[in-house]
RNA sequence: CGGGCUGUAGCGCAGUUUGGCAGCGCGCAUCGUUCGGGACGAUGAGGCCGUGGGUUCAAAUCCCACCAGCCCGACCA
């Protein structure tokens, strides 16, 4: 990509509602654009980033066997109604009437419709289990949007569902989806600590959190110092201040940003719903279902607050919009480009008529992973290459640059 | 939803106390000189001073209401 024809320019200055470095360097380098209060534009190189965190986690749900579908975002107020949700979620729920008398609502999460999906055909035990994810934007009336990307009133969001017959079955599944998540986290450079936390408006049950430690972070966690494992202080009351994995009662608190989330609803939403199935004996039973959410733009906001630094963002290799910024000083740079895109190599190449001082501080500001320069300093047949997180800049030929970038 | 602060050019801000021509920096346009860490000069374009009402000869400035943004609470993926 050139940045020549990528017409959206860097701001030099941070805007004054930017309240976070994610919101800062994210809105000054033109990945997003603030439309009102906790809702973003991603503008196309936000939202590459966007598509790559999406492919990660998308690998990863069908890796455990679960498909990808698309729910409904505009809903019936009486699908909410079958079990009860409608006047529990008022707080956070979008609702209206349509230009009828209609009363309708945008879907903050989707564990009715998924039930109600399952209900349009007779359910046999033999079918389970059932494992649907999608990728949807989520609508929900937040009190006080803040932190740019980490809470907003209108967010993309990556929501699995899985019903199963029994409980065991639940738990495995369970299980494995909590392994995904880990690997999700570590591809897209997120370090989590797997927490214990409330239900919240979705169940009775615990429920397990993955958070990061970041001071912006609302949450605070309770860490234990023998298995690292996390007990949000929201339920550190009720498991006794002891932790629940090892007995461990010494605990570090930090404060922390819950990136993904997994809820095991038991038998709740199928009997609430009055959906069920025929078991081996002929006999109606009610299924088993657990839901999984993790924020992709909320990932993307936790991202740059973990990987950033006073010039601006360093992209984790994974999710990077290009591989390399190639910072072109010279006509050289032309055939150093083709030779990039030649070997497959995702590259943003600034071609534009502009100093290289501010070449160069527009590389930093949009943080890929390696900076190519081809300059006048540059000696015949070498690029100069340097890491986005380091100092040192080392001039190589264009074919070692190239087998670098391909280890990688 | 309570308390506080703030809304002036695309962005960052001064001007409001004490009413009297709409300003500065960046960015943008044209020309020239520059050219390895946000260069320099010249010329120029760009404004519903958040919105509505009021006071006044006269309002960005004073008064009232509303809207929006940020912060602290309450709430929350």
């Amino acid at each position: 990509m050139r940045l020549s024809t990528y017409n959206f320019k860097t701001r030099r200055e941070t805007p004054q509602d930017a309240d976070s470095a994610n919101a800062a360097l994210l809105s000054r380098g033109r990945f997003i654009e603030r439309g009102m209060t906790g809702v973003y534009n991603f503008l196309p190189m936000g939202w590459v980033v966007m598509e790559n965190i999406m492919s990660i986690i998308r690998k990863h749900m069908n890796s455990t066997g679960a498909y990808e579908g698309r729910f409904t975002t505009l809903q019936d107020k009486q699908l909410w109604d079958r079990a009860g949700r409608w006047e529990s979620g008022k707080d956070i729920m979008y609702q209206f009437k349509d230009h009828g008398e209609r009363e309708v609502g945008l879907g903050f999460t989707h564990e009715e419709v998924f039930v109600d999906l399952l209900s349009r055909q007779p359910l046999s035990y033999a079918d389970f289990p059932y494992k649907v994810y999608q990728f949807q934007t989520k609508f929900r009336f937040e009190a006080r949007p803040k932190s740019g990307l980490l809470r907003g009133r209108e967010f993309l969001m990556k929501d699995l569902y899985s019903a199963h017959a029994t409980d065991e079955e639940l738990k495995t599944y369970y299980d494995q989806v909590k392994e995904a998540y880990h690997t999700i986290f570590t591809e897209l450079g997120i370090p989590v600590i797997e927490t214990l936390a409330s239900g919240g408006v979705f169940t009775d049950n615990f429920s397990h959190e993955f958070q990061t430690i970041s001071p912006i972070g609302e949450d605070e966690v309770y860490i234990c110092d023998q298995c690292k494992m996390g007990i949000n202080k929201e339920v550190i009351e009720k498991v006794g201040h002891k932790c629940p994995n090892c007995g461990g009662t010494q605990f570090s608190i930090e404060k922390t940003i819950e990136v993904g989330n997994t809820f095991d609803l038991g038998t709740y939403y199928s009997e609430k719903m009055a959906v069920t199935y025929a078991d081996s004996e002929d006999v109606q039973k009610p299924f088993w279902l657990a839901s999984y959410g993790i924020g992709i733009s909320r990932a993307m906001g936790t991202i740059v607050e973990l990987h950033h630094d006073d010039k601006g963002i360093i992209w984790p290799e994974s999710v990077a919009p290009a591989s390399v910024h190639l910072v072109g000083l010279t006509e050289r740079a032309e055939a150093v480009y083709q030779q990039l895109i030649e070997a497959g190599i995702l590259v943003i190449y600034d071609d534009r008529a502009l100093s290289a001082g501010e070449k160069f501080a527009d590389a930093d500001l949009l943080g890929m992973p390696v900076r190519i320069t081809v300059g006048a300093k540059t000696p015949e047949g070498q690029v100069e290459w340097k890491n986005r997180d380091g100092e040192r800049s080392d001039n190589m030929t264009l074919e070692t640059a190239i087998n670098k970038l391909k280890e990688d």
